[in-house]
DNA sequence: AGTTGTCAAGCTAGT
DNA sequence: ACTAGCTTGACAACT
Protein backbone atom coordinates (compact mmCIF):
# COMPACT_ATOMS: atom_id res chain seq x y z
CA UNK A 1 0.00 0.00 0.00
CA UNK A 2 3.02 2.58 1.06
CA UNK A 3 5.08 1.03 -1.99
CA UNK A 4 4.73 3.16 -4.63
CA UNK A 5 4.85 2.04 -8.29
CA UNK A 6 7.13 3.80 -10.54
CA UNK A 7 4.37 5.36 -12.04
CA UNK A 8 2.80 7.02 -8.76
CA UNK A 9 4.37 10.24 -8.01
CA UNK A 10 4.84 10.54 -3.97
CA UNK A 11 2.45 12.05 -2.37
CA UNK A 12 4.57 12.60 0.90
CA UNK A 13 3.99 15.47 2.99
CA UNK A 14 6.66 17.37 5.43
CA UNK A 15 5.63 19.81 8.74
CA UNK A 16 6.54 20.60 12.02
CA UNK A 17 4.72 20.08 15.79
CA UNK A 18 2.83 23.24 17.05
CA UNK A 19 5.11 25.81 16.73
CA UNK A 20 5.83 28.70 14.61
CA UNK A 21 9.09 30.54 15.18
CA UNK A 22 8.86 33.20 12.61
CA UNK A 23 5.20 34.49 12.30
CA UNK A 24 5.14 36.00 15.92
CA UNK A 25 2.00 34.38 17.34
CA UNK A 26 1.39 31.09 19.53
CA UNK A 27 -1.27 28.99 18.71
CA UNK A 28 -0.82 27.56 22.79
CA UNK A 29 -1.24 30.22 24.81
CA UNK A 30 -2.57 28.71 28.50
CA UNK A 31 -2.60 30.36 31.80
CA UNK A 32 -2.80 28.89 35.40
CA UNK A 33 -5.30 27.20 36.83
CA UNK A 34 -5.69 29.26 39.98
CA UNK A 35 -6.40 32.68 37.58
CA UNK A 36 -9.11 30.13 35.42
CA UNK A 37 -12.12 32.46 34.21
CA UNK A 38 -14.27 32.32 31.64
CA UNK A 39 -13.87 35.40 29.72
CA UNK A 40 -9.66 34.17 30.05
CA UNK A 41 -10.36 30.56 28.38
CA UNK A 42 -12.75 32.98 25.26
CA UNK A 43 -9.95 35.19 24.78
CA UNK A 44 -7.33 32.35 25.22
CA UNK A 45 -8.92 30.16 22.65
CA UNK A 46 -10.00 33.09 20.21
CA UNK A 47 -6.70 33.77 19.85
CA UNK A 48 -5.26 30.43 19.77
CA UNK A 49 -7.77 29.29 16.62
CA UNK A 50 -6.73 32.45 14.92
CA UNK A 51 -3.12 32.19 15.39
CA UNK A 52 -3.32 28.37 14.61
CA UNK A 53 -5.07 29.88 10.72
CA UNK A 54 -2.08 32.23 10.26
CA UNK A 55 0.35 29.35 11.11
CA UNK A 56 -1.38 27.06 8.32
CA UNK A 57 -1.76 30.07 5.87
CA UNK A 58 1.86 30.32 6.12
CA UNK A 59 2.20 26.63 5.95
CA UNK A 60 0.81 26.14 2.72
CA UNK A 61 2.58 29.09 1.45
CA UNK A 62 5.55 27.11 2.02
CA UNK A 63 4.35 24.04 0.87
CA UNK A 64 4.42 22.25 4.60
CA UNK A 65 1.74 20.37 4.69
CA UNK A 66 1.55 18.67 7.95
CA UNK A 67 0.83 20.21 11.02
CA UNK A 68 0.22 19.27 14.21
CA UNK A 69 -2.01 20.90 16.27
CA UNK A 70 -1.07 21.60 20.24
CA UNK A 71 -2.74 22.94 23.15
CA UNK A 72 -5.78 24.92 21.86
CA UNK A 73 -8.00 24.71 24.62
CA UNK A 74 -6.31 24.77 27.59
CA UNK A 75 -8.64 22.92 30.38
CA UNK A 76 -11.01 21.33 27.91
CA UNK A 77 -11.18 18.21 30.25
CA UNK A 78 -10.91 19.56 33.03
CA UNK A 79 -14.51 20.23 35.20
CA UNK A 80 -13.32 23.99 35.70
CA UNK A 81 -14.15 24.33 31.92
CA UNK A 82 -18.26 24.67 31.78
CA UNK A 83 -18.10 26.51 28.15
CA UNK A 84 -19.46 24.49 25.32
CA UNK A 85 -16.60 25.59 23.05
CA UNK A 86 -17.49 23.79 20.12
CA UNK A 87 -20.64 25.32 19.89
CA UNK A 88 -18.94 28.75 20.92
CA UNK A 89 -16.53 28.73 18.34
CA UNK A 90 -18.27 26.21 15.88
CA UNK A 91 -17.56 29.15 12.83
CA UNK A 92 -13.95 30.12 13.39
CA UNK A 93 -13.31 25.66 13.85
CA UNK A 94 -15.25 24.98 10.84
CA UNK A 95 -13.57 27.79 9.02
CA UNK A 96 -9.75 26.62 9.93
CA UNK A 97 -11.21 23.26 9.20
CA UNK A 98 -12.21 24.38 5.69
CA UNK A 99 -8.70 25.55 5.08
CA UNK A 100 -7.61 22.74 6.19
CA UNK A 101 -9.52 20.39 3.32
CA UNK A 102 -9.11 22.96 0.62
CA UNK A 103 -5.09 22.85 0.71
CA UNK A 104 -5.06 19.12 1.94
CA UNK A 105 -3.26 19.70 4.72
CA UNK A 106 -2.62 16.71 7.12
CA UNK A 107 -3.22 17.10 11.04
CA UNK A 108 -2.30 15.09 14.05
CA UNK A 109 -2.62 15.97 17.43
CA UNK A 110 -0.63 14.25 20.45
CA UNK A 111 -1.53 14.67 23.99
CA UNK A 112 1.56 14.43 26.10
CA UNK A 113 2.29 12.07 29.00
CA UNK A 114 -0.82 11.93 30.94
CA UNK A 115 -2.97 10.30 28.86
CA UNK A 116 -2.40 6.58 29.60
CA UNK A 117 -4.84 4.01 28.10
CA UNK A 118 -3.67 1.43 30.38
CA UNK A 119 -3.26 2.88 34.19
CA UNK A 120 -4.29 0.75 36.41
CA UNK A 121 -5.56 3.91 38.66
CA UNK A 122 -8.91 4.51 37.22
CA UNK A 123 -8.97 8.12 37.85
CA UNK A 124 -6.45 8.40 35.32
CA UNK A 125 -8.09 5.73 33.13
CA UNK A 126 -10.88 8.62 33.40
CA UNK A 127 -8.74 11.91 33.24
CA UNK A 128 -7.36 10.12 30.08
CA UNK A 129 -10.76 9.45 28.67
CA UNK A 130 -11.53 12.71 28.82
CA UNK A 131 -8.65 13.98 27.44
CA UNK A 132 -9.06 11.72 24.47
CA UNK A 133 -12.42 12.87 24.07
CA UNK A 134 -11.22 16.41 23.84
CA UNK A 135 -8.75 15.71 20.97
CA UNK A 136 -11.83 13.82 19.12
CA UNK A 137 -14.15 16.84 19.54
CA UNK A 138 -11.43 19.14 18.41
CA UNK A 139 -11.02 17.16 14.84
CA UNK A 140 -14.75 16.57 14.74
CA UNK A 141 -14.95 20.46 15.29
CA UNK A 142 -12.74 20.96 12.51
CA UNK A 143 -14.91 18.64 10.36
CA UNK A 144 -11.86 16.25 9.28
CA UNK A 145 -12.44 13.22 8.17
CA UNK A 146 -10.28 9.80 9.59
CA UNK A 147 -6.96 10.82 8.56
CA UNK A 148 -6.87 13.07 10.98
CA UNK A 149 -4.63 11.37 13.72
CA UNK A 150 -4.84 11.77 17.78
CA UNK A 151 -0.90 10.05 19.02
CA UNK A 152 -0.37 8.73 21.73
CA UNK A 153 2.26 6.00 23.48
CA UNK A 154 1.32 2.68 24.71
CA UNK A 155 1.48 3.60 28.14
CA UNK A 156 3.10 2.91 31.50
CA UNK A 157 4.54 -0.71 32.17
CA UNK A 158 3.28 -1.52 35.73
CA UNK A 159 5.51 -4.52 36.35
CA UNK A 160 4.26 -6.76 33.32
CA UNK A 161 4.41 -5.59 29.76
CA UNK A 162 2.20 -8.10 28.35
CA UNK A 163 -0.46 -7.45 30.71
CA UNK A 164 0.01 -3.80 30.10
CA UNK A 165 -0.39 -4.52 26.16
CA UNK A 166 -3.52 -6.39 27.02
CA UNK A 167 -5.17 -3.86 28.74
CA UNK A 168 -4.61 -1.36 26.53
CA UNK A 169 -6.72 -3.49 24.00
CA UNK A 170 -9.22 -4.19 25.90
CA UNK A 171 -9.55 -0.63 26.78
CA UNK A 172 -8.93 0.14 23.26
CA UNK A 173 -11.79 -1.30 22.32
CA UNK A 174 -13.92 -0.02 24.30
CA UNK A 175 -13.39 3.30 22.75
CA UNK A 176 -15.98 5.07 21.38
CA UNK A 177 -15.54 5.10 17.63
CA UNK A 178 -15.65 8.73 17.15
CA UNK A 179 -11.37 8.28 19.15
CA UNK A 180 -11.11 4.76 18.23
CA UNK A 181 -10.88 6.04 14.33
CA UNK A 182 -8.57 8.45 15.05
CA UNK A 183 -6.06 6.94 17.62
CA UNK A 184 -2.81 5.77 16.81
CA UNK A 185 0.83 4.52 18.71
CA UNK A 186 3.67 6.05 18.75
CA UNK A 187 7.09 3.83 19.52
CA UNK A 188 8.46 5.59 22.78
CA UNK A 189 12.30 5.12 23.44
CA UNK A 190 11.98 3.99 27.16
CA UNK A 191 8.99 1.13 27.40
CA UNK A 192 7.16 -0.01 24.29
CA UNK A 193 9.64 0.00 21.18
CA UNK A 194 8.26 -0.54 17.70
CA UNK A 195 7.88 -4.30 18.02
CA UNK A 196 5.46 -3.89 21.32
CA UNK A 197 3.61 -1.13 19.14
CA UNK A 198 3.23 -3.63 16.49
CA UNK A 199 1.45 -5.99 19.14
CA UNK A 200 -1.08 -3.73 19.94
CA UNK A 201 -1.49 -3.23 16.70
CA UNK A 202 -2.48 -7.01 15.92
CA UNK A 203 -4.58 -6.69 18.90
CA UNK A 204 -6.53 -3.97 17.95
CA UNK A 205 -5.75 -2.69 14.34
CA UNK A 206 -4.33 0.88 15.73
CA UNK A 207 -1.90 2.22 13.15
CA UNK A 208 1.16 2.33 14.69
CA UNK A 209 3.43 6.16 14.04
CA UNK A 210 7.00 5.17 13.76
CA UNK A 211 9.27 7.62 15.23
CA UNK A 212 12.90 7.10 13.85
CA UNK A 213 14.92 8.99 16.74
CA UNK A 214 12.63 6.96 19.64
CA UNK A 215 13.73 3.64 17.32
CA UNK A 216 17.70 4.46 17.45
CA UNK A 217 17.37 4.20 21.06
CA UNK A 218 14.81 1.18 21.80
CA UNK A 219 14.55 -1.43 19.00
CA UNK A 220 15.28 -5.14 18.70
CA UNK A 221 17.69 -4.71 16.17
CA UNK A 222 15.32 -4.09 13.09
CA UNK A 223 17.12 -1.99 10.86
CA UNK A 224 15.25 1.51 9.64
CA UNK A 225 14.10 0.59 6.57
CA UNK A 226 12.45 -2.69 7.59
CA UNK A 227 11.04 -0.90 10.74
CA UNK A 228 9.33 1.56 8.66
CA UNK A 229 7.92 -0.92 6.44
CA UNK A 230 6.48 -2.41 9.05
CA UNK A 231 4.85 0.51 10.76
CA UNK A 232 3.59 2.03 7.72
CA UNK A 233 2.01 -1.34 6.66
CA UNK A 234 -0.21 -0.72 9.74
CA UNK A 235 -2.26 1.59 7.87
CA UNK A 236 -5.32 1.17 6.60
CA UNK A 237 -6.91 3.28 3.26
CA UNK A 238 -9.21 5.23 5.99
CA UNK A 239 -6.45 6.37 7.58
CA UNK A 240 -4.27 8.07 5.23
CA UNK A 241 -0.90 7.76 4.69
CA UNK A 242 1.27 6.77 7.32
CA UNK A 243 2.68 9.45 9.49
CA UNK A 244 6.11 9.08 10.79
CA UNK A 245 8.13 11.18 13.50
CA UNK A 246 11.62 12.34 12.69
CA UNK A 247 13.93 13.60 14.60
CA UNK A 248 17.77 13.35 15.48
CA UNK A 249 20.07 14.00 18.56
CA UNK A 250 20.68 17.42 19.42
CA UNK A 251 24.72 16.72 19.58
CA UNK A 252 25.68 18.71 22.77
CA UNK A 253 23.05 17.45 24.59
CA UNK A 254 21.97 14.69 26.76
CA UNK A 255 20.91 11.76 25.32
CA UNK A 256 17.15 11.63 24.21
CA UNK A 257 16.65 15.76 23.21
CA UNK A 258 15.56 16.34 20.08
CA UNK A 259 18.09 18.61 17.69
CA UNK A 260 18.44 22.28 17.90
CA UNK A 261 18.21 22.26 13.76
CA UNK A 262 17.69 19.40 11.03
CA UNK A 263 20.62 17.32 10.42
CA UNK A 264 20.85 17.64 6.83
CA UNK A 265 23.04 14.81 5.90
CA UNK A 266 21.55 12.65 9.18
CA UNK A 267 17.85 13.22 7.47
CA UNK A 268 19.53 12.64 3.87
CA UNK A 269 20.41 9.07 4.90
CA UNK A 270 17.08 8.51 6.35
CA UNK A 271 15.34 9.28 2.77
CA UNK A 272 18.36 7.01 1.72
CA UNK A 273 16.97 4.51 3.48
CA UNK A 274 13.63 4.59 2.83
CA UNK A 275 13.90 5.31 -0.70
CA UNK A 276 10.34 4.49 -2.39
CA UNK A 277 8.15 4.13 0.67
CA UNK A 278 5.82 7.14 0.79
CA UNK A 279 4.49 8.74 4.55
CA UNK A 280 3.97 11.89 5.63
CA UNK A 281 7.15 13.19 7.99
CA UNK A 282 6.69 15.34 11.08
CA UNK A 283 9.69 16.46 11.62
CA UNK A 284 10.40 16.62 15.65
CA UNK A 285 13.02 19.33 15.65
CA UNK A 286 13.53 22.55 18.15
CA UNK A 287 13.55 25.53 15.68
CA UNK A 288 10.39 23.69 14.19
CA UNK A 289 9.34 25.53 10.55
CA UNK A 290 13.00 26.82 10.05
CA UNK A 291 14.42 23.11 9.29
CA UNK A 292 11.26 21.81 7.79
CA UNK A 293 11.79 24.49 5.03
CA UNK A 294 15.61 23.42 5.20
CA UNK A 295 14.20 19.88 4.93
CA UNK A 296 11.42 20.34 2.28
CA UNK A 297 14.47 21.54 -0.34
CA UNK A 298 15.96 18.42 0.32
CA UNK A 299 13.35 16.36 0.28
CA UNK A 300 11.99 18.49 -3.19
CA UNK A 301 15.23 18.22 -4.72
CA UNK A 302 15.49 14.14 -3.88
CA UNK A 303 12.20 12.82 -3.77
CA UNK A 304 10.42 15.13 -6.61
CA UNK A 305 12.09 16.17 -9.21
CA UNK A 306 9.14 17.14 -10.75
CA UNK A 307 7.52 19.06 -8.35
C1' DA B 1 13.93 43.38 30.48
C1' DG B 2 15.81 39.20 31.62
C1' DT B 3 15.97 35.14 34.63
C1' DT B 4 14.11 31.36 37.21
C1' DG B 5 10.72 28.52 39.25
C1' DT B 6 6.16 26.57 38.44
C1' DC B 7 2.45 24.37 36.08
C1' DA B 8 -3.92 19.77 36.00
C1' DA B 9 -2.42 15.64 34.89
C1' DG B 10 2.62 10.40 35.54
C1' DC B 11 6.11 7.04 34.85
C1' DT B 12 10.67 5.10 36.09
C1' DA B 13 14.95 4.26 38.40
C1' DG B 14 17.39 4.96 42.38
C1' DT B 15 17.86 5.59 47.33
C1' DA C 1 8.17 4.91 51.07
C1' DC C 2 10.04 8.60 49.07
C1' DT C 3 12.59 11.65 45.72
C1' DA C 4 14.85 13.13 41.61
C1' DG C 5 14.82 13.02 36.73
C1' DC C 6 12.52 12.82 32.61
C1' DT C 7 10.56 16.43 27.66
C1' DT C 8 8.53 20.48 26.52
C1' DG C 9 6.85 25.19 26.40
C1' DA C 10 4.62 29.02 28.46
C1' DC C 11 3.02 31.48 32.54
C1' DA C 12 4.16 34.15 36.51
C1' DA C 13 6.90 35.90 39.92
C1' DC C 14 11.09 37.59 40.85
C1' DT C 15 15.57 40.16 40.14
Amino acid sequence: MNDRTEDAPPTMKLGYPCINTTIGCTANSTFRLASYSNQRFIETVRNNIRCTARILRFNVEHGLLFFRIGDLVPFASHPVCRIDWPLYFRRELAEAGQFIADHGIRISMHPDQFVLLNALDEGILRNSLEELDYHAKLLDALRLDSTAKIQIHAGGVYGGKSGSIARFAERCRRLPPRIRRRLVIENDDRSYGLADCLEVHRLTGVPVVFDNFHHERLNAGEPLREALLAATATWAAADGLPMVDYSSQQPAGPRGRHATSVDLRHFGRFLDATEGLDFDIMLEIKDKEQSALRAIRTLRRRRMPAA
